[in-house]
DNA sequence: TAGTTCACTTGCGAATTGCAAGCAGTCTTC
DNA sequence: GAAGACTGCTTGCAATTCGCAAGTGAACTA
């Protein structure tokens, strides 16, 4: 008997799928690393200001993974570390992060820089052009900074 | 001594910021009820398919609301209800809907209609327009059906 | 080869979630 | 105008998830 008892959705309407996918308080976390602060390693996450635990984070990262947000390998030169990187999959989400950096910094008390935001508002398809291009090169921009900057 | 043991922050980061205010598998899945389906009260909320809980519904309701994203009133005709309504802050979070949304319809199977998607894509700017024209309105249209539509 | 670093696991108490029931006000119907 | 129904919650409780601290093993470094 072919039973599929597969972890079903709640419901097939997109806005609750992308939800199931990364609806949680830490997971666009460790995507805005990766993508917007070329943070590459599991210790780098840690670091970040926010102070996720390390179970959740690894937990994260492998629901992550195979969502096919990411992709892992391990570091050429130090066998210990492993690298993460964004698919293709996990950088389209560069608008939804974009989105949510202009809502907050317009509604909420952020420590954005108003320069940036500015910039990200009226260039936003040169800004998102930018992310996906640093993203091709494997690059290490860092577009939005973390602990004692912003 | 004025010490300020306010819930503070895990960070002032914008990306931070939004997830501690609607960073649940729930809140965005009111806001789209709201926004994109015109609904406007609790048993309508509980109607949707993914099926929240009533009591994770109110305490949602009570979140958003201290957040500045909904307002409740009594309803004029039917003293028993409670009439919910987004404020301008919370129909600001529309363009974070589309890009879910299109990100979604592009990345996993969903039960979204392709033609409301391309459109949704080929004309961002004039069905966000829409949307605000919609809730200034106080309008009832339906941008993504709920049950056995999408 | 001893010590350190890195990426995780594991244990466990605390907080959050989900489900079922219950419960006040407010209609509605007769 | 009394009985019932409807709406918007609250309460109890079991189950899941979270967060913190400590531990582990493989890979580097001195």
């Amino acid at each position: 008997m072919p039973v599929k008892k597969k972890p079903q959705r709640r419901s097939s309407c997109p806005v609750n799928v992308s939800l199931e996918i990364f609806g949680d308080r830490w997971s666009l976390l460790i995507i805005r690393d990766l993508m917007l602060r070329s943070y590459r390693t599991y210790k780098e996450f840690l670091s970040s200001d926010e102070g996720i635990a390390t179970n959740i984070l690894a937990e994260r990262l492998q629901r992550l993974e195979a969502a096919g947000i990411l992709t892992t390998s391990r570091d050429a030169d130090d066998g210990r570390k492993v690298v993460y990187r964004l698919t293709e999959k996990g950088i389209d989400l560069a608008p939804i992060l974009v989105e949510l950096v202009l809502w907050s910094a317009r509604h909420e008390e952020t420590g954005a820089p108003p320069a940036a935001i500015r910039k990200m508002r009226a260039k936003r398809k040169q800004f998102l052009a930018e992310i996906r291009n640093n993203w091709e090169e494997g690059g290490t921009a860092v577009f939005i900074p973390g602990s004692r900057s912003a």
